[in-house]
Parts: structure tokens; sequence; C-alpha cells
DNA sequence: TACTATAATCGAATAATCTGATTAGCTTTT
DNA sequence: AAAAGCTAATCAGATTATTCGATTATAGTA
């Protein structure tokens, strides 16, 4: 049996891989320069293979550099996992939970989710992450993010997922342009470009589009907006119309405004909310908790 | 983040979980009784949380230290894998690959599987265990083998498998009972106590019985065999009966011997051929190839 | 040319790990 | 009851591994 490399080794290696900088990923580190340098080093020797090409400047991750960040992440991943179950004597509902949400659910349920958990179980310290689906599944990656509360479908990029609820779409438009298009809305009788949706970033967009079943691309108005709040206020003020996720008017985003809301288009018209973690991860228990108090938050919960 | 622990200290505490007296561990780990009393103390003072319950004299791992014990051993598998992977040179059929297999497939494949491994991937170094299922279980859970050839269906306790193939069952019996119970074998035909089978720590005996549709237990001789070499010398001795897989046929064990092989009961009977691994292996490659090899010398392939 | 930034190298300081001897508690043997 | 044999824990000292700061070499940039 050959010696087995240095947990700390492994650290240096992922973090020289994430910062791509000897200097940079050291400080990371807390650690001297040098220190990782000769960590890495020490690491080739023992693996018997170069994982790094230098370029008498810069450096390069071989293939087999990066096959070893990947399989090392999973190792670290899961010594840090066992090193939080033991130090939270076994309770999977304490120590640190750091959870990574996007923008058009956060908003509408981060609050009452984590009133309840802080409520119910008062040693889980939660960790809230809120960005696009695309960076949080790199953090997810990367060991940065424990689980992710998603919009479904989703690539899942070899996670896993579970579907937790349900979440329908309405349609808010101002009252001329309600009475013009009746209800369940016939997006034929709106006038062209009336129809305005979040930055392409954001996966409720497409999500949107295709659960309503909006295929005429010439009643989207090509102005978008970044943030639910702002499209409401965009449709309000250009007398447009617009698609908002019942979680949202559940939490008030239409008060004070003066748009109608309706059925959309034809048919069962939702999103779906589920969580998305690791298939490697050891913290299921945990997280099957999670979707339990989430599913109380949803319009819809389809949990079990 | 709070500091992890070494992997050292980890295999302290599987030595001590395998050997449960200190002084074996250590010699197991080439180190003395005071490292790895020390190791573990380390170990429980940085996971802060007790492991082992002291009794003065012996000790008890704690329900925390058992499930210490699983994801540590997880983990050190991982790290495992890692260091043959990266020496290997990312080259999947390089470096050690130990095998379990029960001794009802063993004799009859092994030579030819293990030969073709040799020729087709020569700096393949190959570990074979001969056992039951049920020992070779453990040694898969305990990391000490990698991969098992077993007969299916087994219980997979968490296991993943993957169906290779199809042996089917054969009746061999003296040429007066096969003139007695006619092709396909009628039971009925037969005389009590005239169906030898092995002992029951053999899979076979169940998968026969099952597949081969034998009801009626009053056949069944209870004098059983430990091998099926020994049991082919019983039937015949005894002018009886007994279940051959069609492998060990193709391999000749009826050679030599004046038992008539027929086709057992009604219907299809065989066993099915299987590899069985840990989940959280990142050798599926590796066993990918090794299926494909297996599938070869099996009576009937049934990968893909 | 001087300046900045990069990664590697080296010796000395520091931290960790390991050992062997010893202790203390308990059981078995004499 | 005493002695012998295990057990695991403890401790001082030796050994080994790790880390740091300073330095070097190389390349790009002002």
């Amino acid at each position: 049996m050959s010696k087995l490399p240095s947990l700390k080794n492994l650290t240096y290696l992922l973090a020289l891989h994430q910062h791509q900088n000897f200097n940079r990923a050291a400080q990371a580190c807390f650690v001297s320069q040098s220190t990782l340098s000769s960590g890495i080093q020490n690491l080739e020797e023992q693996l018997g293979c170069q994982l790094i090409e230098r370029d008498h400047k810069s450096f390069l991750f071989t293939g087999m550099g990066e096959e070893v960040v990947e399989r090392a992440r999973e190792i670290l991943t899961h010594t840090e996992e066992l090193v939080n179950f033991a130090q939270s004597q076994g309770n999977i509902m304490e120590g640190p939970l750091r959870i990574g949400c996007i923008p058009t659910i956060g908003p509408f349920i981060l609050g009452p989710l984590s009133k309840a958990l802080k409520q119910n179980y008062p040693k889980l310290s939660l960790y809230i992450r809120e960005d696009t689906t695309h960076q949080l599944m790199n953090l997810l990656r990367d060991g940065d993010l424990d689980v992710l509360i998603l919009a479904l479908p989703v690539d899942l990029q070899g996670n896993q997922q579970w579907v937790v609820g349900k979440d329908p779409f309405k349609m808010a438009l101002v009252p001329e342009l309600a009475k013009l298009a009746g209800e369940p809305v016939d997006y034929n009788k709106l006038p062209n470009k009336s129809i305005f949706l979040l930055e392409k970033e954001h996966c409720m967009t497409g999500h949107a589009v295709t659960a309503c079943r909006l295929g005429n691309k010439d009643k989207i108005n090509p102005f978008t907006a970044s943030s639910l709040h702002s499209l409401i206020q965009m449709a309000e003020a250009l007398q447009g119309a617009t698609f908002v996720p019942q979680m949202a008017i559940d939490a008030g985003i239409l008060n004070g405004s003066d748009l109608i809301i309706t059925e959309p288009g034809d048919g069962e018209a939702y999103r779906e909310i589920g969580l998305v973690f690791r298939p490697t991860t050891s913290r299921r228990q945990t997280f099957r908790k999670l979707a339990e108090v989430l599913a109380e938050f949803l319009p819809i919960s389809t949990l079990n």
C-alpha cells in the first residue's frame, strides 16, 4: 500500500485550481507561497505523475491534474461533512448549512423559510447565497454550497434533484390589456411587444414562456428587466403585461400596483421548485428535513 | 472552517474498529500502541466528540464512532483510488484490482478470465479471493476488495450490481434415474432423497432450487456437499441426481463421470451472473471493461 | 534599463508525530 | 494471595514533517 497524500496538500491543489495563481492560492490557504509550491511538488512526487505543466512563468493543469482535482474535491467535501456531522453530535439539523437560491424564488420564501428553520432548529447556522442557476451550480460543484433551491427543469450536470412543489404562473397586465385579452389570456389579442420578460440570465424567462405556451415571439418586448420588482414596474409604466409566479403574488409583490392578475394561456402553467445537491453528499437526511420545511412555503407541495 | 482530521488518524480508527484491540491495530498500521492511542484521542478532540467508550480495560465504539468509521472508510477508499488512478497514469486497466468470486463460479471462469486480462492488460495486477457471498460482501464493504463476481439475486446491502450474463442449470443424474425421470426431468418420478445439494452456505443451493422450481423438499437428500466436485462424486456414488451449472459442465466437471445431463424441471432454469461493487466507487470504467471480458466466458452474455 | 510579477529553491525555525519506557487497572494463573 | 499477563493511557525525548522568509530565475512591462 503506497502512502496516502495529505489532505492539506489536496486543499493546496484545489486552491491552486481555483485561483490559477500560486500567490493567491497560498493566501487563500493562509500559508506562504513556498509552502504551497512545495506542497504541490510533494503531491506530484507521491502520486508519481505530473499534475501541472510548468512554463517558466505560468502553468497549466494537465488532464491528470484536472481529474485529481475533481477526486480531491470529493474527498475533501466528504471529510468536511464528517467533521460537521461529528461536531454537531450527529444531530443532522445542527451546524452550518449553505443554501443557494435563485432571485426569482429567494425574496419570496427565504424569509419565512429561514425563520421557520431558526425556530425549529436553533443550532442550525444558515448561510444563504442568491445568484443565477448557473453560478449556483458552480458553487455547488466547488463545495462552496451544500444545496440549491432552484426552479426546474435544470441541467443537472450529474447532480441529484428532489422535486418539492409547484409554483403556478399568473399573468399580470394593465386593465386595458386585461379587457382585451380575456381570461385565460389569449396572447393573440395582445398587441405586439406588450409582454415584458426578465433578462435571459434568469431561468424564469424560459420557464414562463414554456409553461405558459407563449409561442408568438412578436408579443415579447425587447426590453428586459433585471428583477421581478422592476419587471412589475416596467409592465405598469409601459402599459404592458408580464408573467408573475404565484409565490411572488402571495408575498405581496403586486400590492399598490394596478395590474390585473389573470390565468395565462391554456392549460396548467407552473414551474417546479426543487432541491439540487451533489450525488455524493452525505447530508441527504438534512436536505430531506429542509425539503419538508420548504414545502410548507410553496404554493403547491408535491412532496411524497 | 475547522481543521480537518489527518488521514493517518482515520486509518488508525479503522484498524482499531477492525481489530478491536489497540495493540493488534497498531501492529497492523506498523506503529506503536502509544501512537495509535494518541492518534485516536487526537481524533476525538478534533471532532469534539467521543468515538469509543473506555471501560478501564476494554472499550466499545459509540454510535457516533461507528458512523465516523463508516464515513472514514469511504474517504480512505476514495483516497486510495485517487492514488491508484494517478500512479497508473490514468490508465484504468493498470495497477491493483482485487476481485472476489464465489466457489461455484471461480473454478470455471477465473482461469480463462485472468488469462485474458493478463493478455489484454498486462499492467493490471490481479488479486483474487474466493469465498462465500456473505464473506465477500464484508470484504467489499471494508474496502479489502474492489469488485465481486456473484450469482444473483443477492442482498445488495446498499451496493450496486451489473448483470453480466446467465448460467443455465442442468440436472445430472445416474442413468437409471435419467430413464425414470424423462427430459425435462419430472421431479415427481424421482425417488425421495435422491437429489443432492451443496451446503447451505453456498448461494447456488437456493438459486438452483428456485430456478429449477423444485417444490417438493422430500426429494432432497439431507447430506450436503462442500464443493461442486464432491457434489458430483456424491451423486454418482449414491446413485442420485443433482443440479450443475452450465459453466461447470463446459469446464469439464463431468468428464470421466457416468452421469447423464438433462434439462431440469419446466421452463427457463438459470442463475444470473453479475458484478457487485460499492456505489461510491470511482472505478466504474474499470469494472465495465472487466464486465466485457467476463461476459465472453459466460454461457450466455446479457451485457448491453 | 528598471520595475513588477511569477514560481522554484534553500536553510533555519517550528510543529507534528512517533517511540520506548512506565504506569495503572483488570484477569488469569500459580 | 501473589505473580504473571493483558489491557490502554501517559510522558519525555527523538525524529520527522511542515512552514516560513529570503533569495533566485525568468518573463513581461513601463
